[in-house]
DNA sequence: CGACTGACGCCGA
DNA sequence: CTCGGCGCCAGTC
């Protein structure tokens, strides 16, 4: 119940990637305060209320992978909203090199400040 | 309490 | 590129 501290830093940090950018669950858990728990940002998502809007779907795996089975209907849901954000996605995967949210850490502190 | 399970990540073979 | 293995950790059973 109170176990929400996490998770909202969490939906928080994934809050202020920008349209047409995507980042990584690794990126989201180090800018969360979270070094090393990946796991933890997918177990926040998958528990996320849809009330927040979530841009979940901004979030990729460390290759740019989308994180479900390709031509499953969360894939292709996907595939979808970022396609619709101009974020160009490939087998079931977005180049990083191109679309990866580069954060400015002081404009970070700013807008999270744990 | 132990075993298993993830919307993960990194490294070595 | 594919596997296997290990680290990580909150939940579930």
């Amino acid at each position: 119940m109170l176990n929400l501290t996490n998770n909202q830093k969490i939906w928080k940090t994934i809050q202020l990637i920008p349209s047409g950018k995507v980042a990584t669950y690794g990126q989201i858990a180090d800018l969360s305060g979270l070094p090393g728990r990946a796991r933890l940002v997918g177990k926040a998502l998958s528990s996320a209320p849809q009330e927040l809007n979530v841009p979940w779907y901004r979030v990729l795996r460390s290759t740019g992978q989308i994180a479900f089975p390709v031509g499953s209907e969360q894939s292709k849901k996907q595939t979808g909203y970022l396609q619709q954000e101009n974020v160009a996605v490939f087998n079931n995967r977005v180049k990083l090199k191109n679309f990866q949210w580069q954060p400015d850490l002081g404009e970070l502190l700013w807008k999270l400040e744990f």
